[in-house]
Order: C-alpha cells, then structure tokens, then sequence
DNA sequence: AAGGCGGGGCT
DNA sequence: AGCCCAGCCTT
C-alpha cells in the first residue's frame, strides 16, 4: 500500500473504529437519533441517554407514536429541545412518507425536521455510500489545518475550500462512510482545539503542523460582544397553582415554551440599529403594571441570572395579584414537567422563596 | 447572514 | 465563576 493520507487515515480508523458501542448495532434510524443525540454533546455526556432512549424508541415506528411528552422526557437535560420535537415531528413524517424506512439519499434526508447537511450527509454516507463530506466541527478541525485553510469556520467560502480539500479522500477506497466518521474521531481524539500532534498519524501531511501554526486554524469569525439585560417575571398564584402561557408570541426568547408572562428590554446592537425594543408576554401585559414592577424591580437583586447566547440575563420575579386572561395554572410539580428549559427550570425552583 | 438554543468541559 | 463550544432553525 502507497504512504498516502487517506492509507494512513484507514489504516489508523481500522483500529477505531469499534471504539463507541454506538457503532456496533446500525440501521438509518439509530444512526440517525445517535447523530441527533450527540450534536452539541460530548460523547461521554450524551452515550447513557442515547442507549436508554433507543431502549425507549427502538424504532421510527415507536417513536412516531410519541406521544412527544414521552420524546422530550426522554431528552431531558440535554438541551436543545428542538431535536426532541423536530424528532418526533421527523418520525410522524418517515412513516408517512417513507412508509417507515428512514431515507438514505442525502436530498430526501436533508428536507425532513432537524436534520440539516451534517447528519444529511453523514446518514447518507453510512447507509446510502454517498460521496458527500460531513461537515461538522471535527472536520473543520482536521481540514482546515491540514490545508491552512484561512476562511471564517462557519462561512460559505470555508465551506467550499472544506469540500474541496476532502474530496480526494472521497475518490478512493476508503467506504464514504469511513472517511466522514475516520475526519470526526481524529477531530475528536487528535486533532482537538488543542491538538496532539506527537501523537497524529499524518503530523507530516500537515500544513498547519509543518508551519507550527496549528493554533491558527480554524479561523473563527470574529463574535458579538456580550449583552446585560434585565428579564422581568409577573408570577401569579391562585391556590398552589401559578398561571402560564405558551410563549408563540414575539417574546424573543424560548420560542414555544410554556412561561410566566415575561418582560424584557433588548439594548441596540449594530445588526438592529433601532432603538431598545420592548417586548411582552402575554400581548397585553397593563403598562401601568410593567412600569410599577419594573420600578420594584430595579432595586432587586436579581433573584437568579441565565446566559442564553450573547444575553447575559438578570431575571427579576415579581408576584402580582392580577391575572392575565388565557393561559393556565399548573402546579410546581406540572411546571418542573412542563417547562423544559433551564431558565424556567430555575424560575420554578425559586417560587417557594419568593415571598408576596 | 445573523442570532436563538443550553448543558458540560476547560481555565 | 466565567468563557467557550457549534448543528439546525427562524428571521
């Protein structure tokens, strides 16, 4: 066998490649929800849930049947519950559509709910063979230092030169499948934000490496800079329960959530040029009410703080005695069931504190 | 093209 | 305790 990357690259992956007890059972779907499961997630954090949830949902068909409580109780303290939903949302989908076979061709893949090019890609090499590099941030990783590639990570120009980089690798023996999987554990295990290079199999085929600027490389686009701001919570209580609302108005944070009405002011960025905005949960909290909390609220120490992005978040609750119309009243232990994100999650573990 | 989504690892 | 991570979605 010639010395060359992708022989280094398969005679390396040969000895990895049943490293994960992921890889030993495969189909499309368990690929699939593994790929889904470990986005975001470091394999050590994610591997437990992953097995008890296809212990749960073994397959398409059982996890079409949801019912999607069942889905998103399953991915609790994961986050991200938008893979939960569109999961289940995707698997109501393939049975219909695909009669339950989840699809291999990379075009079909990439239309269903969550699953974008990454796990298109990587779904579609595995099982359907196709020629198409994943690429997610191990691959970047291994590329873009391997061939100094200089555009921002993210960016359509560090696309392009990624795939262009790759592609030889494709043009072998080397199943596609192996190549996408072999690029993400060597990002994974080697080639990591700070890389083993004495112990990489291709530290010679390294550009970055042979330049000593492997911590150039991926270039990261420059990021927005940190943003403080206040979020107001009117919590009222009727009995033991506490009044909510679905949150699918134009409140700018945790989109379909249920919530306590919620107030925030969103300070000016350079993308939106317009001055603070003001927005509110339900549509018509009385001005007179948000100015009087507000007002309380200021003086408060913040009863608990939550980063969502850039937002550095101070969260202030207030109780107040007047109810909104809609909505409705739960009990602690349905909103600790109910609300899935971590920000409710923290506003509910405080309700017994706060005092009226 | 920009920005929300979140728990965990790293410093 | 605070910073960083990074697919997929919506806007």
């Amino acid at each position: 066998m010639p010395d060359s990357l992708v022989n280094r690259l398969a005679t390396w992956y040969a000895g990895e490649k049943h490293r994960y007890e992921f890889r030993l059972e495969r189909n499309p779907y368990r690929t699939w929800i593994t790929e889904i499961f470990l986005q975001q997630t470091q394999i050590a954090a994610g591997k437990d849930k992953l097995k008890t949830f296809l212990k749960r949902f073994p397959d398409v068909k059982a996890l079409a049947k949801g019912p999607v409580e069942d889905v998103l109780a399953a991915f609790q303290g994961m986050g991200y519950y938008s893979r939960a939903r569109n999961m289940h949302r995707a698997a109501v989908e393939i049975v219909k559509k695909y009669k339950a076979n989840v699809p291999v061709v990379y075009a079909d893949l990439v239309k269903i709910p969550g699953i974008g090019h990454y796990t298109a890609a990587i779904v579609a090499s595995i099982h359907g063979g196709e020629k198409i590099l994943a690429l997610d941030a191990n691959h970047a990783r291994v590329l873009s230092r391997l061939y100094t590639i200089g555009a921002a990570q993210g960016g359509q120009a560090f696309r392009e030169a990624a795939v262009r980089a790759a592609a030889p690798l494709f043009e072998t023996k080397m199943p596609a499948g192996d190549v996408n999987e072999a690029l993400m554990q060597w990002g994974q295990t080697i080639c990591k934000k700070k890389p083993l290079c004495d112990k990489c199999f291709a530290a010679d085929f390294c550009a970055a490496f042979a330049a000593g600027r492997q911590a150039d490389f991926p270039r990261k686009a420059e990021r927005a800079e940190a943003l403080e701001i206040l979020w107001l919570m009117l919590v009222h209580r009727k009995g033991n329960k506490y009044q909510v609302f679905a949150n699918t108005g134009k409140f700018p944070f945790l989109a379909g959530e249920l919530m306590f009405p919620s107030y925030t002011v969103l300070p000016e960025t350079r993308s939106k040029k317009a001055a603070a905005e003001t927005l509110m949960l339900p549509e018509k909290i009385p001005a007179a009410l948000i100015r009087k909390s507000l007002a309380k609220a200021q003086n408060l120490p913040a009863d608990f703080r939550h980063t969502i992005t850039r937002y550095k978040i101070a969260v202030k609750m207030m109780f107040t005695d007047t109810s909104q119309p809609g909505g409705k009243f739960l009990t602690p232990a349905e909103l600790k069931d109910k609300c899935h994100s971590s920000l409710m999650q923290k506003a509910i573990r405080r309700l017994d504190k706060l005092e009226f």
